[in-house]
RNA sequence: GCCGCUGUGGCUUAGGGGUAAAGCGGCUGAUUCGUAAUCAGCAGAUCGUGGGUUCAAAUCCCACCAGCGGCUCCA
């Protein structure tokens, strides 16, 4: 039995209409003031112990009753709460049971009457007691007599809660260790963060997380108070490192062979494989009510449903399998308030998103290998050596039973202890999956690479191919987002950055994503004009020219605050000799923060700063090449 | 969502029942400078929003909004 309570001001209702269950008429219309009304349907299993049922809706209509303080009930049929109802004849019969019942206990008590299409108006007082659900079920297997009260919940959901897992660590020989009995020493500290954060998920901090500052300062991205928290603002800077970034993943992906699309980013909540998702977060969903004939309608928190609907439409022979598609997805999820942080948790972010049909198992774990591998050399690309995350491989004990070399195969590939999490049973859609996470400066660990073998949604969303007999099959899916959120890339960047500059090391972003690439600087305003002849000389990458009537002192303190990798000063000597006097901040000298200076010719820098650059995209610099011309974005 | 802390010019902060102080940034002027902040002057704030208490509120109270931390959670 499903129960809504609402303590109202008033209600007023008037049947208007019969359907085929209509139960006679006791009154037509009626307004009762002061009521707590009862919504309520009444479900298929309540039939098996009507007595028990009712006894203990009456409690708690009773209980919430004297909580609120109302002065009398309205007990109104409400068949919408559930899909699983009672018949009509027993409905009724129930109804009248409770409310005879709660007479009996000396309640004012009206009824609405059943099988009618009824107008009502509702005032709800709207205080913290006014609106409560509760869900009254009599169990399977138990006790006749017994009722238990579960809170209303997705079936996934309840699998997922009663779903064990253990977390292990694997060393190299393939040897699984339960974690809390590693031996993790000073060598896997790391690892042993990232254990204790998925074991616990709680790290004390009292501070605010380094990259919230430097995404603001370094005029990255920012809050946007004007719109739902979790969408942030990009400022040029850090809409290009973004650009960069998804023009890295756009293009590796390709490489890698997955066919690019683009598939929309809303979707309504009707259609029955869109279902089940929905139902299981109901809460993180960014949702729009559809208005007259138009349908509520959500917005996607990945690329999956645009890319299994389009899948679904595909005529697919095993001569074309593996399929892969991608998608640089712009993504939301609702999370919650106390969930968002600057750029590692958001509301909306761009997922890259690429699935992978396959024929059978074991074509779905060649590519999960693959597609393991490419996490890392992708990680590797964007600047995370494999010493900066670590690995978690998550399976079902099933799977593992069926797989161990394979698992094993991919520790060794990691080369290092991977955290391991098995689970007793399936509770979602996936029997294996790894991330690569990255642990942070306060401990927190969040997920970049991540691939999942999926066995479910080929059968939801009636995916399939032609195998070699001519039959249908459903395939493998894998998902798998080769670097995480692109976001979240740049948390990471700007967190190991911080990381690094505790470590006396000068924070600095990758050279193809640092914004500015190189800094010229003129001493004097008579040097501006040499300067500016050399520019041209330096097309191709990102050049600007601090041309503001300042100290020479103060350019290079704003350059190091910008992390800018190479900064040249240019005087008279530069001028006359054709050189430039570089600092690199990437080579500092010994103890001292300051970068390496040395004497280069213009068509060195250029050499050297294309040689590190090498096959990664490139943008131009969004911003005048003179800061004089440049706004501020953020305060100073 | 719950609990706690915070919210003062563009930025960072001080102050705290009698309508606001500083540094940075901006503007103006001087300085044309050799590797981590040149000097001086000027402009700029009804102190997050909305209520309430008070002769008087940025200051006290309430609600809301936002940020941060914790809980929870992360398809």
């Amino acid at each position: 039995m499903q129960l809504l309570f609402i303590h109202s001001d008033y209600i007023e209702y008037e049947a208007k209409e019969k359907t085929r269950v209509a139960e006679e008429l006791e009154t037509k219309s009626e307004r009762v003031e002061e009521a707590l009304v009862v919504f309520i349907a009444v479900e298929h299993e309540d039939e098996q112990n009507v007595d028990y049922v009712v006894t203990k809706a009456a409690e708690e209509t009773i209980s919430i009753f004297n909580k609120v303080g109302a002065e009398r009930i309205v007990l109104y049929p409400y068949a919408h709460l559930s899909s699983e109802l009672a018949s009509p004849d027993k409905s009724v019969e129930i109804l009248r049971a409770l409310r005879d019942n709660l007479h009996a206990q000396g309640m004012e008590v009206k009824k609405a009457p059943f099988g009618w299409y009824k107008a009502f108006t509702l005032r709800c007082k709207g205080h913290p007691l006014s609106e409560l659900s509760r869900k009254i079920t009599v169990l399977e297997g138990a006790e006749v007599g017994e009722v238990k009260e579960v809170e209303a919940k997705s079936k996934a959901l309840e699998a997922e809660e009663k779903a064990e897992s253990q977390f292990f660590v694997m060393d190299d020989q393939g040897t699984l260790i339960p974690a809390d009995e590693f031996d993790f020493g000073a060598e896997q500290a790391n690892l042993r963060q990232f254990f204790l954060y998925e074991s616990e998920k709680r790290r004390a901090v009292d501070k605010v997380p380094p990259h919230v500052e430097l995404m603001k300062r370094l005029e990255i991205a920012d809050y946007e108070p004007s719109s739902d928290p979790g969408n942030l603002r990009f400022y040029p800077k850090g809409e290009l490192i973004k650009t960069l970034l998804e023009d890295y993943v756009r293009t590796t992906v390709a490489e890698y062979g997955a066919a690019e699309v683009e598939t929309p980013i809303m979707y309504s909540v009707k259609h029955p494989a869109l279902k089940d998702y929905i139902e299981r977060f109901p809460a993180r969903q960014y949702s729009m009510v559809g208005k007259g004939a138009k349908p509520d309608l959500f917005l996607r928190f990945a690329a999956c449903f645009g890319q299994f609907l389009m899948s679904k439409d595909m005529s697919i022979s095993y001569k074309n399998m593996p399929v892969k598609m991608f998608e640089l997805a712009p993504s939301f999820r609702k999370e919650k308030r106390g969930e968002l942080v600057g750029l590692r948790r958001l509301r909306k972010f761009t997922m890259p998103d690429m699935h992978t049909l396959c024929r059978d198992m074991d074509e779905a774990l060649n590519e999960f290998k693959m597609q393991y591998e490419l996490g890392m050399r992708v990680l590797d690309s964007i600047g995370f050596s494999s010493s900066d995350y670590e690995v978690a491989i998550r399976f079902t004990k099933d799977f593992y039973d069926a797989n161990k070399d394979f698992i094993t195969d991919l520790v060794n590939i990691a080369g290092k202890p991977v955290l391991i999490e098995m689970w007793d049973q399936r509770f979602f859609y996936f029997v294996l999956k790894f991330e690569f996470n990255f642990v942070d400066a306060l401990g927190k660990a969040s997920a970049l690479s991540t691939v999942q073998i999926d066995v479910e949604n080929a059968e939801r969303y009636d995916i399939k191919y032609i195998d070699t007999s001519g039959a249908e099959k459903r395939p493998i899916i894998l998902h798998c987002s080769p670097s995480g959120a692109i976001e979240r890339c740049m948390y990471a960047l700007l967190e190991k950055a911080y990381l690094e500059k505790e470590r006396g090391i000068p924070p600095m972003f990758p050279l193809w994503l640092s914004p500015t690439q190189v800094r010229l600087i003129p001493i004097a305003e008579r040097h501006l004009e040499y300067v500016e002849s050399i520019l041209p000389a330096l097309s191709g990458l990102r050049v600007d020219v601090d041309d503001r009537e300042e100290t020479v002192s103060k350019k290079i303190r704003d350059a190091g605050r910008e992390w800018i990798p190479y900064v040249a000063v240019v005087g008279d000597k530069e001028v006359e000799t054709k050189t430039l006097s570089v600092t690199i901040r990437g080579e500092s000298y010994g103890n001292t923060k300051k970068g390496k200076k040395q004497e280069m010719d213009v068509l060195e820098l250029k050499t050297r700063v294309e040689q590190e650059i090498k096959g990664k995209p490139f943008r131009q610099l969004p911003l005048s090449n003179k800061l004089s011309k440049r706004v501020k974005f953020v305060g100073g």
